[in-house]
DNA sequence: TTAATAACATGAACATGTTCAATATTTTGC
DNA sequence: GCAAAATATTGAACATGTTCATGTTATTAA
């Protein structure tokens, strides 16, 4: 048992090794300027045991995206929450975000990649990444959950905001302003109106409009997994 | 000046040679499976005439892409949009754009390849690709202008539409229903969630939301060229 | 016409992501 | 402890996008 921990661990930290020579080098000189043989190189190991344990190049920046979503998670986690409002909370998860990223901006792109082919296993919308996909939804629902909205508003307002995420991660790239203010101020601006529209949701009339758009989010099966969080309250 | 005609058709005739070589192997086995040797094999020229017309593979999608937009302006502006609804105008819009693209959804992932790469000359969201994204935003403004809404609505329908189309191509890509009639359907709700939200939209506490929202989007830089649009008109 | 310039075209060479057959090492079952 | 199986590692070979020095053809200026 302890032998294989043992080797557990051995291979464990050669992929880490890998992972963390590659960072270093993507940072140092960009994603393109890094070949798989400088991330080799500087791993200590051959060309091919990089790609033993990782798929291809792209894929380390997917384990990388990974590795974020593991401590977006667990800032969250280690937060009290209950003593903030649903603004505060929000504001919170998308902080941190942009906090754990800060430095990796060029990175990122490498996780919209894909996002147009449905076959690739690194597309961001495709199944081969749902699990990491969930996660971060599942972080978002967390942050909604305590206020006991109604379902349907649960719903809608989690996968508002993840899209909603989605968008500012791409602003994030694209924002070349000193430490990315314009996306921080962005994020206010879209939570301040998102509470505004919440407390008008109350009215009949949004109410309409509420299970329309969730009627037809749900016939586009864009609302899969969702159900799954929320059953997980109780 | 015959002779620089002559010129331009011919160079201009080995252009579209390739192009086409290149749409008809990418249609036939995929972009990834056509190497760049078959395209220059297929259009009977040598590989480097194929670098000479266009800067990357990539850079043929593009173009194809750019052709794709010609034709959804031409085809938007021969219809006689004067007797029909908002509703109607941007139905015929996004209906005309899948139909124009639906023997291409493979071909399309290629366009949003380098949606988080600033620097890239073929991001979709970069200054590379500014006249095609223009153009299409243009499509769009003139399918909302007739209906003369007050001036921030017209701002913010053209580009919350323009953002929807974004996503419905998305949509599009991923979507295996047949003759992809999931994404008609999800335009047709979309767009009359969209219509009964305008109607809404008089009223005094939507009203607050659309100037909060139009300052942030303008604060965020991302209403820039609307204005052109919208100034076109006089 | 002719020389000079620009536009077009060539294909070998290169760079680099990826594959894979071969080898080494470790673990497992006995 | 030992053979078999599983796991890990190697680096040469490959495929293909891209570059570039060189050549060819067309245009321009005189």
């Amino acid at each position: 048992m302890f032998k294989a921990d043992a080797k557990h661990v051995k291979s464990e930290q050669t992929r880490e090794e890998i992972l963390d020579s590659a960072l270093e080098l993507f940072r140092q000189h960009g994603f393109d300027a890094t070949t798989m043989r400088d991330i080799a190189v500087k791993a200590g190991v051959a060309l091919g045991a990089a790609y033993y344990y990782f798929a291809s190049k792209d894929a380390i920046v997917q384990a990388y995206y990974e590795k974020v979503q593991q401590e977006h998670t667990a800032r969250l986690r280690q937060m009290k929450m209950d003593v903030l409002s649903l603004r505060q909370r929000l504001a919170a998860v998308f902080y941190s975000k942009l906090d754990i990223l800060e430095n990796d901006r060029k990175l990122l792109g490498a996780i919209f990649r894909y996002s147009g082919e449905p076959a690739h296993p690194l597309s961001c919308l495709g199944p081969g990444t749902r699990v990491v996909r969930e996660q971060s939804m599942q972080v978002i629902a967390d942050a909604v959950m305590p206020d006991a909205l109604p379902a349907d508003l649960q719903q809608l307002l989690t996968l508002g905001l993840w899209a909603l995420q989605m968008g500012v991660l791409i602003y994030f790239i694209y924002d070349d302003s000193p430490q990315q203010q314009r996306t921080r101020r962005l994020v206010d601006g879209a939570l301040e109106i998102t509470t505004f529209l919440l407390r008008l949701a109350r009215f009949p009339l949004l109410g309409f409009a509420r299970k329309k758009v969730l009627a037809l989010l749900d016939e586009a099966g864009l609302l899969p997994q969702l159900n799954h969080a929320l059953e997980a309250q109780s």
